[in-house]
DNA sequence: GTAAATAGATACGATACTGAAACAAACTTC
DNA sequence: GAAGTTTGTTTCAGTATCGTATCTATTTAC
């Protein structure tokens, strides 16, 4: 069971990840591309385009560049997927896992120093 | 005292806000403009576009335009400082209170449906 | 086989953002 | 007063993203 938040600690909370993110020169994804990346990590596979589309209720072609930019970052790859070869799975990296472990330390930083 | 929050839990968290965020059609502000915004709103004032541009370590040209258009959004009101008519106090509105507090309600949610 | 349906990528024009540099206005120093 | 400093905005060319519509490739239906 998670511990629960107040209203005003969870707004300060996000304000200090949020602010700690922009600060640090870590790669400056929009919220689409983090929520994209976030949900390729943490839920359970397949994910293909059309699936986050629809999750995340965006356009494909938005979908497809999100990709397109994570791919650079070498935060998530494409495969093809070989029962249907129309199909793009997305798929997690070492360097998208080895972020999102520093964003959750930063999270848990952030969550620690309120007083 | 804040509740500690494991990684995991953290990374989970913010995964299911940013979904929500990104799934409704609240305006898609960017990490920028979201880290100014709850600065504004709740860290003491006053606040300058100098100040929130070294708090932040982005340019000031780059804090205008997201008071721009947080302005635009009626998120947040500019005032002329009377004491130093060279500054800029950007100031809350009711808008932005009533945004700021859906969007903490938003994630205080998330944190309570983790089962 | 040929046609229809599906998945994802691409083309397109429009909008928004970027930092660096130039700018206007207000204050300070002398 | 004039010169210099500080604050915020504007301009500029460059880049990224947006949604709609179109396109290619693959699979399915017949």
């Amino acid at each position: 069971m998670p511990p629960k938040l107040s209203p005003v600690e969870a707004l300060d909370l996000w304000q200090r990840v949020s602010v700690a993110s922009v600060r640090q020169d870590a790669p400056d994804l929009s919220a689409r591309q983090l929520a994209l990346l976030l949900t390729v990590y943490l839920t359970p596979p397949p994910h293909t385009v059309r699936g986050l589309a629809e999750l995340l209720t965006i356009s494909k072609p938005a979908v497809t560049r999100a990709v397109d930019r994570l791919s650079e970052l070498g935060m998530v790859k494409r495969k093809v997927d070989d029962k249907d070869r129309r199909s793009v799975l997305i798929q997690r990296t070492v360097k998208g896992s080895v972020f999102l472990r520093e964003f959750g330390d930063t999270i848990v930083a952030a969550s620690g120093n309120t007083e």
